[in-house]
Formats: C-alpha cells, sequence, structure tokens
DNA sequence: ACCTGAACACCGTTCAAGT
DNA sequence: ACCTGAACACCGTTCAAGT
C-alpha cells in the first residue's frame, strides 16, 4: 500500500536553519526537527543518514545562500567585465558576506564547523575567484582569493564570539584590514 | 574526617587536552575525563562546574601554552628592541603560530569555537601586538594586529578542514599571504 | 571533606510492528 | 512505502549516603 510522504528532505533542512539561529547548535536536535515538521524522530533517518549529514546539510544550504548574494553582489557592478578595478568587487564582496555573518551568525559558524562542505563552499567563493583574477592576475588568483577569505572568515568569526569587542570600532578595524589588505594584492 | 584528594583540576584539565587531542571533542566526556582520571564521573563536579566550563579550561590550557610559544619566539628575534623590521617578528610569530595548529589541531578548533575565554586570547595575543606596533606604529597598532590574526586563525582554520586542499600549494598560499600582507601594512 | 551508587532527564539510533 | 512505539546505549547532572 502506497502511503503518503509526511514531510520532505527540505522540510527537515528547513526546519533544522530555523532551530539553528532561533536557539543555537546545541537546540538542533533530531527531536526539535520531527516535532517543527510534524513527525517522529525516527521518520527523519528515511532521509537523513543521521544528525552529522543533517548538520552537513544545514552548514550546505546556508552557504548555498551565501553564494547566491555574492554573485548578486557580482553582477551588480561587473558592468564592465574589465581588468583591475582597483578592489571595488572585493570591497563589495566583503560587504555581503559581513553582512550574511551578521544576518545568520549561527549558520555562519556552522559553514566552518561539522564536517564542512568544501564543494560548496568552493562553489560559493567563485565570485571572489573572479575578483581576485580582476585585480592581481590568474597566476596569482588563488592565493589572492585565499587570503581574503581567510582575513574575512577569521575577523567575523573573531567579531562574533567577541574576542574584539574590547577597544576601538570593530567596523572601521574591518574597513583597515581591507584596505591594507587590497593594497598589499596591489602592490 | 578529613579525606585525600584523589585528583585535582589540573589533572582533569590535563586529561581533557589530552583526550580532545587523541580522539576529537566528540569523546571528551565526563565520564572519559573520569575514567582517566581515576574516579567516577560525579566527582569531576567539585571542581569543574559542567563540561562546558571543562571546555572551555582546556581551550585556555591550549591559550596560554600558544602564549608561551609566541612570546618565546618573540624574545628570540628581539635583541635589538627597535622599530619597523620589515616584518621579520610577524613572519616568525605566524611560523610558530602555524606549526602550534599543525601540532594541536583540535585545541587549535577548541579555542575559537566553545565560550571563547576572550581574557586568555587577549594575553596571548600580545607578541602580535607588539609586533604590529613596531611595524605600523602605536596608532594603528590595533587594528594591523586584528589583520593580522584573524587572516593567520581564518588560514589555519581552513587549512585544517580541509577546504585549501585543492589546488596549489598551501605553504606557498601562506607565505603569499603573509608577504603581501606585509606589504599592505608597511605601505 | 571528598567520593560514589543510584537515579533522572534527555538524546541519537534501531527495528519490529502497524497502516 | 512510509510512519511509529518501544527499546537500547550513552551522556550530563544531582544528591543522599558512605567513609
Amino acid at each position: 500500500m502506497p502511503a503518503p510522504e509526511r514531510t520532505s528532505t527540505e522540510a527537515i533542512v528547513a526546519a533544522g536553519r530555523a532551530i539553528l539561529e532561533e536557539s543555537g547548535p546545541a537546540s538542533l536536535t533530531m527531536q526539535a526537527v520531527a516535532t517543527r515538521v510534524g513527525v517522529r524522530a525516527p521518520s527523519l533517518y528515511k532521509r537523513v543518514r543521521d544528525r552529522d549529514a543533517l548538520l552537513t546539510a544545514v552548514a550546505e544550504a546556508a552557504i548555498d545562500e551565501l553564494g547566491s548574494r555574492l554573485a548578486d553582489s557580482d553582477s551588480d557592478s561587473a558592468s564592465g567585465t574589465g581588468t583591475g578595478n582597483s578592489g571595488a568587487d572585493l570591497t563589495k564582496l566583503a560587504e555581503v558576506y559581513r553582512a550574511f555573518a551578521h544576518e545568520h551568525p549561527e549558520s555562519f559558524r556552522l559553514m566552518f564547523t561539522a564536517s564542512a562542505p568544501v564543494d560548496a563552499l568552493h562553489r560559493a567563493s567563485e565570485p571572489v575567484l573572479r575578483a581576485a583574477a580582476a585585480l592581481v592576475g590568474e597566476a596569482d588568483a588563488l592565493d589572492a582569493a585565499r587570503l581574503f577569505t581567510a582575513w574575512a572568515t577569521g575577523f567575523l568569526q573573531m567579531e562574533l564570539s567577541g574576542v574584539f569587542r574590547l577597544g576601538g570600532d570593530v567596523g572601521r578595524a574591518f574597513d583597515y584590514g581591507l584596505r591594507r589588505l587590497l593594497a598589499g594584492l596591489t602592490a
């Protein structure tokens, strides 16, 4: 006999994301997800291997959303697909990245914790690679993109965890870092 | 009646660190720590508020060890307490930092996860602040130190999590990033 | 004054039994 | 073909009872 599906993988992942941002990773339990989706916990194992796989799926969904925003911001400023624009593209990407981290702090944390979905991260960071290539050329593009991404990610993680709370305006420190970093790339 | 102490906070934290590096954070349970220390799990609560406090203490111990190494490397090269040395001090600090992360990957991860002990991190990063001041002056020292620390931390986290595994020599990317970053700071 | 057995609440996961 | 109750193993934590 058939038996209609009472939920879906997408609904489960969406529930996971919502719980994560509302109540933190410790509250993201199989039971909480099941309840929010209107099903019993054991049913989740029909769609998701285990809790770790669910966390990875949630991280991947967040990364994909970030990727869309980065791609959008990229197409905004890329009216002329020219070369070296003095870092305007990377500046825009940095702002979009920071806004996303502030908007979804728990998802941002999870993106680099958990068994990070490397493929998704590579997909999402493609606009950064393109902007870096425009600034420093193809030969150094990968290294430059890694410099930019590592700085932005480390900075935002520290900002969110409160390490930067003492002393000085954090926004000013972000701008300073970005300016110096771009100066170093174009030196 | 007295009753001799059968363990100590230091032994508990040391056991936690050992388990963390040997088997990962999921294996760092109260029971595992208690067994390694020769006591029953409930006894741990006489010295440690809860598991979260234990994780924080383990992170703090790791940060203190990192701090010692950074301070040592600093005193090495600081034969002349002069000014701008073209970034040799920061280069040395970056190498020590990277070596520590490779040696204690799980501790390194925990340092920026968990309820990060902000004070300990500030203590440990003091050599970075000094080296940054020597390079760019007191006025920009804090922002410069944050640029350096954010980049190094983000880079090492991504390296350890395998995000950088594809494409190019990771060590070369680290050197490139450091070189460009120093160029930006001295521009 | 410290340690422990017993107990409780909670979680992840499996599986036979339901429809 | 999907869902569920029941069960199991495991964990964090509390506390009265031991010495």
